[in-house]
RNA sequence: GCACAGGUGGCCGAGCGGUUAAUGGCAGCAGACUGUAAAUCUGCCGCUCCUUGCGAGCUACGGAGGUUCGAAUCCUCCCCUGUGCA
């Protein structure tokens, strides 16, 4: 799932990621109520009408902004004060608060409102932070089922209604993880997301975490890992059964110059392919591997051009999302075979 | 011709007697980015050498002299640029 925080998939418009076969995009709730505000969204039709978007959407809770706005932000059992990161002006974010911002934006999947967990955390921590997802996420849960619901805006899906994941949180210790998805699928979710990973940790603990965490999910409901990964890591754990993921790498990555490609990490600002007329990737067939040489790509990199920013992330989302497509049909394949 | 103001490393631009190979910015060269405060951040960025070290040597602040223990910084002359007046 390409990862458009405030709205868009930074640098490529609705059109682009539809053609590159992008069924679902996330959103961001803290973000979006910031700016524009999700009483300007609900009154425009939700946020598939507002950007346009005709197909799936998932709007992230704000747990994550939890953890990267550290320095403004405070936690309490109620909830988070936020410092806004654009006027500096207060905001309480609680549980139902973010169940109501998320019914408001009305994308196809809200997010419990959870504490993404930092790294390091010691076992204490972990534990408390853990204790606080799971009271969130039974407040979300309430508060959704009383308030939310609702048939979503989706011109694809025109009968489907907002639906509610729970995370899992746990820090790196598997118990907790398990405790953790047991009683969230008590709660009876419409989905569950592994959160709290790829924010340090070494990347066999990331998998150890999903191993653990995956089986304990139920497999007729969508498992979502959330905010991984690279190209290898994706397919890994797409093999496992995650259903979905999201991440910035992609599109981070391609307006920062680097290229993901069958041939590995591509930094197309390197002065080595200042003329070098050939694709980024030979064998990608994304619209731009079939148009633009790297020489040009790279050009318009040093240019600070802002085609520079769109072409390298519609390549890179051309090659995540083709990463899927195989690991989709190899494993259709298999499933029809058994 | 006269009067001011200037000439600093690829460029712009600080510094105006001593930890100054010389602050910054740009350009350049590499690296990093994992539920986006990111078109961002980090490192290198005069030359040469090596035992790669807050290492050694060399060359540098328009040019040539001078003052001084010591000068990009002060003085003299010259060259060049801008502005104003003739």
């Amino acid at each position: 799932m390409p990862v458009g925080t405030q709205g868009t998939v930074k640098a490529v418009a609705q059109d682009v990621l539809e053609s590159l076969g992008a069924e679902i995009i996330l959103g961001n709730t803290y973000h979006l109520y910031l700016r524009p505000g999700h009483e300007a969204i609900r009154r425009m039709g939700g946020v598939h009408q507002f950007i346009s978007w005709p197909r799936a959407l998932l709007t992230d809770s704000g747990g994550f902004q939890v953890f990267s706005l550290n320095a403004l932000r405070k936690v309490t059992d109620e909830g988070v004060r936020f410092r806004s990161h654009l006027d500096g002006s207060s905001h309480v974010f609680t549980p139902e608060h973010s169940m109501d911002v998320q019914i408001a934006l009305g994308a196809d999947i809200a997010m419990a409102f959870d504490e993404c967990t930092e790294y390091p955390a010691d076992r204490a921590r972990a534990e408390e932070s853990l204790r606080l997802t799971m009271a969130w996420a039974r407040r979300s849960l309430d508060h959704f089922r009383a308030h939310g619901g609702e048939v979503v805006w989706c011109y694809e899906f025109p009968e489907r209604r907002q639906s509610l994941f729970g995370i899992v949180q746990g820090g790196m210790y598997v118990d907790l993880r398990r405790e953790c998805a047991e009683r969230l699928v008590e709660m009876d979710f419409d989905g569950y997301a592994i959160g709290g990973l790829s924010v340090g940790e070494p990347r066999e603990m990331t998998l150890e975490m999903i191993a653990e965490t995956l089986p304990l999910l139920p497999k007729d409901k969508p498992r979502y890992v959330m905010g991984v990964g690279y190209p290898d890591e994706i397919e890994l754990y797409a093999r496992m059964g995650v259903d979905m993921m999201d991440c910035v790498l992609p599109t981070r990555a391609a307006r920062h110059g680097l290229l993901f490609t069958s041939d590995g990490r591509l930094n197309i600002k390197n002065k080595q392919y200042a003329e070098d007329q050939s694709p980024p990737d030979a064998n990608c067939a994304c619209m731009v591997c079939r148009r633009y040489s790297r020489a040009y790509l790279r050009h318009l990199m040093q240019a600070h051009e802002a085609l520079s920013g769109t072409l390298n992330t519609i390549h890179n989302l051309a090659f995540y999302l083709g990463i899927m497509e195989r690991v989709r049909q190899s494993l259709e394949g298999e499933a029809a075979e058994s």
